[in-house]
DNA sequence: GCGACAG
DNA sequence: ATCTTGTCGC
């Protein structure tokens, strides 16, 4: 499953984690359009235990029309990387990776908990997961991480253009009415409007994309169940040994 | 210089 | 991310 992309290389440090998003941002696709009617739609997330030292990384794959899971894999494991707010995906890739190899399908589109181009250097964690996987990626943020925007109208659908630097980075959408927006923004071969258009379709309920809270629920159980015991075995080595 | 800062 | 008590609403 991340065998059609650029490799991914794991940074030993700050300055080489900088180095990389630099030379792999000009690599992302921002024309897409991306798929209108994909057939699966994964949804990515990651659950830490309190003490900092372990996580649990999940992908669950959807019909796309009847929001059914199809396939899922949960990996856990180790941080990968020190949590500093713009290298976030350094932290959690290599795992949600080995996540992804289990996959028995491969999606036609990816739904990141996290940003896209909404990121100081333009190169957010959905970014990063299309670019490594060679798929399609959209971002989907909880909270911001740069611009500025204006309140969107408080029904479904509504949205407002943030701006960072003077470019628009993506779109703050109200997906139920009377909610706090998500912060969407493209993170790979998707346009802007067609990402909405996906995640609008993904959240005929609640706030968050239904991708995004059935990868949750199965990364929280899994680290759960793995109790005190050891990570995941990860066919070829721990995922977190690149840190 | 100070504060803010995806998860 | 995770820890937290109560509260409002379906």
């Amino acid at each position: 499953m991340t065998d059609r992309g650029v490799p991914y290389r794991p940074p030993a440090d700050v300055a080489e984690a900088l180095r990389i998003q630099e030379e792999l941002r000009p690599r992302v696709d921002l024309v897409g359009p991306g798929p209108t009617a994909p057939a699966t739609v994964a949804g990515l997330d990651v659950a830490y235990a309190e003490s900092g030292d372990r996580l649990a990384a999940a992908v669950t794959v959807l019909d796309a029309a009847t929001l059914a899971v199809v396939d899922e894999a949960v990996v856990v494991s180790r941080p990968a990387f020190d949590y500093v707010p713009g290298l976030f995906a350094f932290r959690e890739l290599p795992a949600l990776l080995a996540a992804l190899d289990r996959l028995t399908v491969r999606p036609d589109l990816l739904i990141c908990d996290g940003h896209g181009l909404a990121h100081p250097r333009r190169f957010g964690l959905a970014c990063h997961l299309g670019l490594v996987t060679g798929l399609p990626a959209v971002g989907v943020g909880k909270t911001p991480l740069v611009g500025v925007w204006d309140e969107p109208a408080p029904q479904r659908g509504a949205w407002t253009p943030p701006r960072d630097g003077g470019e628009v980075v993506g779109r703050v959408l109200r997906t139920r009415d009377g909610v706090k927006p998500v912060f969407v923004s493209v993170g790979h071969r998707m346009s802007l409007d067609n990402a909405v258009d996906r995640v609008l379709a993904l959240t005929p309920r609640y706030r968050l994309p239904e991708t995004t809270r059935t990868a949750d629920h199965l990364c929280r159980r899994a680290l759960a169940e793995a109790g005190g015991r050891a990570a995941t075995p990860a066919g070829d080595g721990d995922p977190a040994a690149s840190a």
